[in-house]
DNA sequence: CTAAAGGCCGTACCACACTACGGAGTCAAG
DNA sequence: CTTGACTCCGTAGTGTGGTACGGCCTTTAG
């Protein structure tokens, strides 16, 4: 089975190298393999894996946050309705993140719509809506 | 009209009254009119601001991108489809947050799905999709 | 009038998530 | 067999986004 330097598993998954080595201390990726040498050896799916923490940190997860939504995969030392639980816990946060930035998006998206696009900014009609206002 | 004090706004907004000083600094609020005392006069608006920046942050957003966010509102330098475009930028970005999670929260559904809810996790069938799989 | 609560400021400190460094060993192309 | 890119490790430093502190002044409720 085809194997990867931290380099390549680090290019492959656009972060860098001291961040995979990182990652390995802190527990959110597993320890891989060594050559003789101590090379690391990693396996395609930590690829995956790095995507994901990369992906969720975007979306303003932590590190901690990021390491339960992977324990949801592998932890066996807890019942499944426990880690059902907890991945439905999970699935809430997610759907109000996503249900907040829908709010943003409708506001952005109002204020272009409002926007001819002529003209200078003083007449544009934009300039309402961005933040909050309790009632819309 | 109604005034508010640093530790009104901040309790309103569900922020620490350091954290609006700090934003202040920052250039992500105005700085607000004074009292002869020197105390901070700050009105209503505010509070929508910083509950808008409390949430963005909470979607990743970092405070210089929220800095852009506010800036399309009250911009009055550049023309209108500047302000447009800067704005359908935003909204891609906002858009490419939501599919990402929402692909997070199909995998957490299929994984709760897939689990009856009792038994050991060695035998729950969650164990595979978490993390981001190319192709699926 | 007097406390207690709140506000002022500058500065220092904190956690998080990296990122860089240096000195040494390893690997692979030519 | 050399040479340049890559890897090893531990430790130190960085940027972001606050949070705390301390000494002093203001406001407000009783």
């Amino acid at each position: 089975m085809k194997t990867f330097t931290i380099g390549q598993v680090a290019r492959e998954a656009g972060v860098g190298v001291e961040t995979v080595r990182f990652y390995e201390r802190q527990g959110l990726i597993e320890e891989p393999s060594r050559r003789a040498s101590g090379y690391r050896q990693f396996d395609e799916g930590v690829v995956d894996r790095l995507r994901f923490i990369r992906e969720a940190k975007e979306l303003g997860f932590t590190l901690n946050e990021i390491k339960e939504l992977l324990s949801l995969k592998v932890d066996s030392s807890s019942s499944c309705a426990d880690v059902k639980g907890r991945a439905e816990a999970k699935i809430a946060d997610i759907e109000e993140k996503i249900r907040t930035l829908q709010r943003m998006k409708r506001a952005l998206v109002k204020l272009t719509k409002a926007c001819k696009g002529d003209g200078p900014t003083s007449e544009c009609p934009i300039l309402e809506s961005l933040d909050g206002k309790k009632k819309s």
